[in-house]
DNA sequence: GAGTAAAATGTATAAATTTGCAACGTCATT
DNA sequence: AATGACGTTGCAAATTTATACATTTTACTC
């Protein structure tokens, strides 16, 4: 099972956003049961490339998230649109609005990955998002309709349109 | 021993915000500069309280950033206003209406010290804020109306009306 | 002021993370 | 096949960060 260093960068988000990791020996230990096969220095290299940081949790410890400063963008400031990966295609898992805001539920760990493809969604009624772990917030302008955000956001997230709680 | 461990709290919360810092070392030089006196360890310790991080900036480098907070701040539970330096105040860079929301962009990094001027403005139209890393979200009041939000926030950020995308 | 518990800090060290460098593999071109 | 550009990796060392333990300071009570 000779897999690419993209599977292991996704094998690494899904880690952290599983598991409660204080150490990238603990990574390094999760990835290898999984087949993978590196040495720690990778593993910071790759880290340093997700944009994973080492966080105090507020409890006297430190855990692994994705990094804090992928959190919020504005959507007019996106890049063009990139495929991304059925993993992170499939982790939004319901989307409900109230008024002017959207809240779209992911898989735990995914929200700032996802934030960023409905960014990169190219959106007009989508004014910004804020992501939380499993969350993300999405903000509407005031003339938008319900209906053109969510085809909008289809494009990227292809089966969105069945997670819409009404 | 100058002061007390609530400044040098403090002052790194403003040294990370303001500057760009990818070591410890490097805050403990501002903040000898400024006059307090402690050992890395200590520094290491105040760290981990205010839930600072060391995040992969994307570009290659390190930086130390405030955890972004996801649980919202009630506006009403601030403490007294506190003045603030000009290089804060100015940090505000646009600030865009939505319904009953505001989204107020600031310089990367900035966002949660200016989401906390924010709830300290007293503001009655502001509900409460949350803060990612340039970004600020301000839930308004279903009674708010503009006006009384963009001057209330003038009262903190002096030119912040100068901004306002209409 | 003496006594005591808790908090804060420094010292020294351990643990964890990053990085320079050389080596290897993959592609595209010659 | 040889060449070269480029990305990836391991190794080992350097750097950076966290913490166990001892000591000092602070806050409070008597």
């Amino acid at each position: 099972m000779a897999k690419g260093k993209n599977d292991r960068l996704m094998a690494i988000r899904m880690i952290i956003a599983t598991r409660d990791i204080s150490s990238q020996d603990e990574i390094l230990g999760e990835l290898k049961k999984r087949g993978f096969s590196l040495t720690q220095a990778t593993l910071s290299r790759d880290i340093k490339e997700l944009q994973i940081a080492k966080v105090p949790d507020g409890r006297g410890n430190y855990r692994y998230r994705i990094a804090p400063n992928t959190v919020m963008r504005q959507a007019s400031q996106a890049e063009p649109l990139n495929t991304g990966s059925d993993l992170i295609r499939n982790c939004a898992l319901s989307l409900e609005f109230s008024g002017q805001i959207a809240v779209l539920k992911t898989r735990p760990g995914y929200a700032s990955v996802v934030a960023d493809m409905v960014d990169k969604s190219q959106n007009d009624g989508i004014m910004g998002t804020l992501a939380g772990d499993d969350t993300v917030l999405i903000i509407l302008r005031s003339t938008a309709q319900k209906q053109d955000v969510v085809y909008g956001l289809s494009r990227m997230l292809p089966n969105i349109g069945s997670k819409v709680i009404e």
